[in-house]
DNA sequence: CATTATTGTTAGGTAAGCTAATTAGTTGGA
DNA sequence: TCCAACTAATTAGCTTACCTAACAATAATG
């Protein structure tokens, strides 16, 4: 079994695409991929705890207090403690910050899009959909 | 065409694999994805330039430099001066990089790989192999 | 109640990258 | 032929995106 390749190969691409990404995002929203994708669970999620942002996201709850700050400042977030549970707060999107993602989201020149639509086929485009919820399991927990 | 959420989607999944390769390769090799990804170049190509491996793992030169240093200090590599252009530096890797290379690609505890293996059908890993020049396409250039 | 657990934050540090400037060597045109 | 422009690698110094350890406040539990 030569699995090993497609681990190295998977290995490279997810290096070579992260700092793609990275550098676009950082580009025209100024933001970190970790800060966008926050935004962008929120969008999808209403209000949620920074413990469970940090889960998601994959990084330590100070961190994630670090980008609540900087999105906070820039009034893409509210946070609101719970009355129920004083040491929980609750997370939501400004109307600013649900601009901000759904620019990111239509950013017609978006590079990661841009790529995908420039060079690969359509085909090429559905089985790399097909793929995503794959690759998901390998991501999860 | 609703592409924004296959790009959406991509990102989130390349953010977070990226956050769990390099932890586990950092815990298992004290070598970051970039710095793994010039060894397994090197392995590859028997010898390259500073320019081409920066280019290759899209860092700068002088990142690339710093890397090069690091792995110097280890013995993983070789800067041998070509004297035909004495500005260009060899670079090759030495056996104890070799050895670090072959390490870890065969490493058994390999979090990746035990993550495609324990998770994944036969199935999805030929599904996932097939996209992976599609995924190439992308990260190219 | 007194202890233990949970939630969020603060403080301080580190790693992996970047740009700008420098050194050294090469090439091509007046 | 020689100097201007280019190329290759490096150095210096900075920024960003994380991390761990420690702490304060609140809640749950024996």
């Amino acid at each position: 079994m030569e699995n090993e390749e497609l681990v190295h190969s998977l290995r490279l691409l997810i290096s070579g695409l992260h700092k793609s990404l990275r550098k676009d995002i950082s580009e025209s929203t100024s933001l970190s991929l970790t800060e966008l994708e926050t935004i962008s669970l929120l969008y999808r999620n209403d209000h949620m705890l920074p413990t469970e942002l940090a889960n998601h996201t994959k990084v330590s709850t100070p961190s994630m207090t670090q980008i609540l700050n900087k999105l906070a400042e820039r009034k893409y977030i509210r946070r609101k403690s719970d009355p129920e549970d004083k040491r929980k707060v609750s997370i939501s999107l400004t109307s600013t910050g649900k601009k901000v993602i759904e620019n990111a989201l239509n950013n017609q020149d978006n590079e990661l899009r841009g790529r995908i639509e420039s060079r690969l086929t359509a085909g090429e485009i559905k089985t790399l959909m097909k793929v995503l919820p794959i690759l998901e399991k390998i991501n999860s927990l």
